[in-house]
DNA sequence: GTCTATAATTTGATAGAC
DNA sequence: GTCTATCAAATTATAGAC
């Protein structure tokens, strides 16, 4: 394996797929030009369509490899069974990461926003990124003797509330927003169980 | 006086407002023009700049326009002294008024999202919405001998959670989604006392 | 694969007539 | 107040050379 100059993004494809999803976490959909991209990736506007021959492309790969990546971070959802607090720790934990360590947005929090405004292959990806989510989430938290809508209950209220705490966190230049959202989520999650 | 033709803006600037703050939340900040103003409102791009000199400051108008109205609506926190599931129920019925009866979401969820690539007075406009809904939701739910900050805490999760909630909502064509999270919160509101 | 050149369109904004 | 005319810049994309 030989040593590359950029770890976290091997070839050009991957690069500007990086850039642009920075770019979209930043600024939003249309906010962005393939010029941006090519820019910040070394190479001039027309090359952009070589790997991708509209922005649309562009978008749709972008949330395609976002969600697919995002998921697999999770890990297993059958390892929480009848534990929902450790379950949605971990959830906080993930989005967590993505505010602190990338100081950004979760990609389809922005894209959520704009959703009227995109062209429809991200937009169905964007879909996407919810349903996988809600559905991981779903599992993670139901437990033996608990249903299924209780379960997608409080599984919609943890995603919800996190994507909005990542908004309002970055809105008001302040993580303590985050942790506060974090922190009354495990409040009220172990009471939820109880009924 | 006067019967107007248009019950809902008398003047061709409040039009404008209206017809920006429409496609705001719809589509975003960036996806709107001059032109597509002037197109709804009945006048040509260049009159619009009569109004309002530049993009900006029709952005801006907009947020500030959105606020002193949403506030409004909420009306005087004082009177909901000691019940916070009250308080929690109308401000709910706020953003449910916004998601069902105008089919968008809330302006400041879709502008928060897109922060990094709005022009100043707009993001600073933003910002100001989400501080004056906390310090509304914070004194509306506080009660004699609850403190400031567990206040605070459950008001930051009230309004993440229906920021939240109206994205996945209009991401997943779904108004259930809203639903189940307003539903999550009534339940977590009354056992946050407790403690 | 990456470039130059170029095209068609859109955009935000201004000048000045009416 | 609203218009026509106009502008410079930006944007998405294509054609074709290297």
């Amino acid at each position: 394996m030989p040593v590359t100059a950029e770890p976290t993004a091997s070839t050009k494809r991957e690069e500007i797929l990086e850039a642009a999803e920075a770019m979209i976490r930043t600024r939003g959909y249309n906010a962005f030009s393939t010029r941006d991209v090519a820019d910040a990736v070394g190479i001039k506007a027309a090359s952009v369509h070589y790997y991708f021959p509209t922005k649309a492309d562009i978008g749709s790969a972008v949330t395609e490899r976002y969600t697919a990546r995002f998921i697999d971070e999770l890990g297993d959802s059958g390892r929480f069974e009848g534990k929902p607090k450790e379950a949605v720790a971990r959830y906080v934990d993930a989005f967590r990461r993505a505010l602190v360590h990338d100081r950004k947005l979760c990609l389809c929090a922005v894209l959520g926003a704009e959703v009227g405004g995109l062209p429809e292959n991200v937009s169905g990806h964007t879909r996407i990124f919810f349903e996988r989510n809600l559905n991981w989430l779903t599992a993670a938290i139901r437990g033996k003797g608990m249903s299924k809508e209780k379960a997608l209950g409080m599984a919609t209220l943890v995603l919800a509330s996190l994507e909005g705490a990542m908004i309002l966190s970055k809105s008001l230049n302040d993580d303590e927003v985050f942790e506060r959202v974090a922190e009354g989520l495990s409040r009220a999650i172990p009471v939820a169980e109880l009924d």
